[in-house]
DNA sequence: CTCCCGATAT
DNA sequence: ATATCAGGAG
């Protein structure tokens, strides 16, 4: 019986090489905490499901000027609070999320976004992705590591992992990784899919690990 | 597995 | 026209 997700001595200094260059390229994480109160963060994040980070932001920067509490979303007629986040997509699905998310935090957690992953995995629309950004952006902790389509993609190109299971792949990663880089990895690696290593037209003349990357576009 | 669903880049 | 975007529920 063997084990394909034993990283070997090489790959994983491969990896820390990688690391510490896209580290010190993305110092000042941009999109992290914009968002002052952990609920600012979850609604954010269940908004961000299947829609880009450009229209949560149009959609989120009038929404916070009216909604501040728990109770707020609440308390939200879900037919107005429908057309107020309709641009993000799954909206009706969201706005029902969203109000029963804020019920059940007002009754079972004292009107405070739960710490814990189970606890955020009991809220209605927040899976272990979303439940997973609430952790390590706002709470520092970390269960593993967010395999998302900008995790996936980055971490397919360099070869870290060859799997297309988003599980296998974690299990690819955190072999490669220590632990402590974890929360860092999520936030770095969707930053480089985001501006550089794009899945349209990938921007490898302005990455600094192209010379890592077998997949990159030779000119 | 399917459905939810609008906006944007190509 | 169509692929894709910080997913989750049934």
């Amino acid at each position: 019986m063997h084990r394909d997700n034993n990283a070997l001595p090489a790959e994983i200094k491969r990896a820390g090489r990688i690391f510490r260059i896209l580290k010190s390229r993305y110092t000042n994480n941009e999109t992290a905490l914009i968002h002052k109160t952990p609920l600012d963060l979850l609604i954010a994040t269940i908004l961000s499901a299947q829609c880009t980070d450009k229209r949560v932001n149009i959609v989120t920067e009038t929404l916070f000027k009216k909604y501040h509490t728990a109770d707020d979303y609440a308390n939200a007629d879900s037919h107005q609070f429908e057309k107020e986040i309709r641009s993000t997509g799954f909206y009706r699905m969201k706005s029902k999320h969203i109000i029963r998310a804020c019920k059940k935090i007002i009754s079972d957690f004292h009107g405070k976004v739960p710490s814990t992953m189970e606890e955020l995995l009991s809220l209605p629309g927040v899976g272990r992705k979303t439940a997973n950004v609430i952790l390590s952006n706002y709470f520092k902790v970390t269960e593993g590591i967010v395999v998302d389509t900008h995790v996936k993609r980055v971490s397919k190109r360099l070869n870290f992992s060859i799997h297309s299971d988003p599980e296998k792949i974690e299990r690819d990663l955190m072999s490669l990784f220590p632990k402590n880089n974890w929360i860092a990895i999520g936030n770095i690696f969707v930053l480089h899919g985001r501006y550089v290593c794009k899945s349209r037209k990938p921007l490898c003349d302005d990455c600094l690990i192209a010379a890592e990357c077998p997949s990159r576009l030779i000119k």
